[in-house]
RNA sequence: GUCUCGUUAGCUCAGUCGGUAGAGCAUCUCACUUUUAAUGAGGGGGCCCUAGGUUCGAAUCCUAGACGGGACACCA
């Protein structure tokens, strides 16, 4: 049984004689109460007073008790509400008759108390106060873990995120952060008239990056429906409806590998603007990181573990095949030629699939030379358009997409690029996506899409779109290095425990 | 998926060469009316992750597995 453990069985007990005393364990009072930082606030003053205490204040805190100590006839307990600490003090004789020695054992750490009182200021100069009443709101049964230590299990912390946050308070501070995160970029976007839409989590054809997903069933229409791997696909149908601004900040399913910057379900914002260009993409971006660090006020420069990251802009912008020699270090003559690339990637240890194309060699080069060096913001521009399905060539060169991605402390954050709106080029992308498919059996190149292609047909204008890593971008603002610590539920493997006992 | 490290009381952790399972906090009993991880005295609490194996004897050594952390691979 899940409560069979000795010390959640004394707490049971311990609930049962509150309510043999008439006292309800979880009542369903509230009383109007002040928080933790309030009172402190309130009643600083009282430090300065000479009776150090106002006993003409009533003022009723609530909290869970976090520290308690019990000195015979008197009490001291620390209140922790979603603001922080906050100390009481109650005794015998302050509280009403008979009171204290019947809940002086069954109110304990752990459990959620209501305090009324006045202010006052103990001996060793602590605002504090002083209880004429205090009710048990919700008793706790399973005790907390060690008051000094808190909780350090990583697998218990996760699984138990609840249990994470009551004992390790600086938790909830990386989740506001990452709240206020959001809710800036969000903001920031609807400032620039972009319109928040949701479109479909389940597809019937995956699409809009190269990824596996997780397959469902749907049992109505007896059809397979795929998780959505990205929005990008209906955000640009929307596009090509009218709406010229349009941005998604919502959950993408990979059925990938989990790792500390992989977890199955993420958060990106996906944004699309007509009638602009990968150029424009940069510069709101630019913009965006602006808003955010002044909003969040953040210091330009970051640590990031033992990095410091400059964010001051313009951030640094240099193409693809330029970075490959003056970040790589690879000689300028080898990059545009396969069979020197894949000389190259041998000497180097790295094993290639020889028939790859030009563009995916040179993308063998990036990601083994250059993205880990890319610690301050850059944007690195222009992709070789065959690692690239969904961008538009350069009218210039047609080898090459107008395509950029933003890198920060070795990590890819953002992925923009001009969009495809010639409905024939993309008809033929896909098709050599799907022969890739069934050649190289790759299962996370694109399916075809012919209701895009369709949708595009009756003309998408010009678009600029792009797609920020939001879990991402919230582990570099807030100095994390697991994914699962910017996750308030980050994936695990089914809990074996729990499942064989009841 | 691969490599690597870990799993011992509710929590945080020790456990030597293979020889009866340990500490602090928490809990229980007693004392204590201004404490700060309160204090003092005493008590209880164990599937040493699981299953095999070696051995007179395994928390400890070996094999396999489960779960977790870290690194790598794939990806964002």
């Amino acid at each position: 049984m899940i409560f069979e453990n000795q010390y959640i069985q004394e707490r049971i007990k311990k609930a049962d004689e509150l309510r043999s005393e008439g006292i309800n364990p979880y009542p369903n009072i509230t009383k109007p109460a002040v928080t933790s930082k309030e009172f402190n606030e309130t009643y600083e003053y009282v430090k300065k007073s000479e009776s150090k205490r106002d006993e003409d204040k009533s003022v009723t805190l609530k909290g869970r008790i976090k520290l308690l100590r019990i000195m015979g006839k008197a009490a001291f307990a620390k209140l922790e509400d979603s603001c922080g600490l906050v100390q009481i003090y109650y005794s015998r004789d302050e509280l009403p008759e008979g009171y204290y020695n019947k809940i002086k054992k069954l109110i304990e750490v752990g459990d959620i108390v209501e305090a009324t009182g006045f202010p006052f200021i103990t001996q060793t100069g602590e605002l504090t106060l002083h209880c004429k009443d205090l009710k048990i709101i919700t008793k706790a049964i399973s005790p907390l873990p060690e008051k000094f230590h808190g909780l350090q299990d990583a697998e218990t912390r996760y699984r138990q995120r609840y249990l994470d946050m009551i004992v390790n308070p600086k938790v909830k501070d990386i989740f506001i952060q990452r709240s206020r995160i959001v809710s800036l970029v969000r903001r920031f976007f609807e400032s620039k008239t972009f319109l928040e839409v949701e479109t479909p989590m389940l597809h019937p054809i995956p699409g809009g990056a190269n990824a596996k997903p997780f397959i469902t069933h749907h049992n109505a229409l007896n059809v397979e429906r795929y998780l959505r791997v990205a929005p990008e696909l209906y955000l640009k149908r929307l596009i090509v409806g009218g709406m010229e601004a349009v941005f998604e900040i919502n959950r993408n399913f990979r059925n990938e590998g989990m790792d500390h910057t992989h977890n199955p379900e993420f958060t990106m914002i996906e944004f699309y603007w007509a009638y602009h260009r990968y150029t424009d993409l940069m510069n709101i971006t630019e913009e965006l990181f602006e808003y955010l660090f002044l909003n969040l006020q953040l210091p330009k420069i970051l640590n990031y573990g033992d990095k410091r990251v400059d964010f001051s802009t313009p951030f640094a912008k240099i193409s693809y095949i330029d970075s490959l020699t003056s970040i790589g270090n690879i000689p300028a003559d080898i990059t545009s030629d396969k069979e020197k690339i894949i000389n190259f990637l041998n000497q180097n240890n790295i094993k290639v699939d020889p028939n790859l194309t030009l563009g995916y060699l040179q993308a063998e080069l990036f990601d083994n030379f250059v993205e880990d060096k890319l610690i301050d913001p850059t944007f690195i521009t222009d992709f070789p358009i065959d690692i690239s399905p969904l961008a538009r060539r350069s009218d210039e060169n047609p080898q090459i997409a107008e395509r950029f991605e933003l890198f920060i402390a070795g990590r890819e954050i953002a992925n923009g690029f001009s969009e495809l709106n010639d409905p024939i080029d993309q008809y033929e992308r896909f098709k050599a996506q799907v022969e890739a498919k069934d050649a190289t059996g790759d299962e996370e190149a694109m399916h075809m899409d012919l209701d895009y292609v369709r949708a595009l047909s009756y003309g998408m204008p010009p678009t600029a779109g792009e797609g920020i890593g939001i879990d991402r971008l919230v582990m570099i603002l807030t100095n994390q290095h697991s994914i699962r610590d910017v996750l308030l539920f980050p994936a695990m493997r089914p809990e074996v425990a729990i499942q064989t006992n009841d």
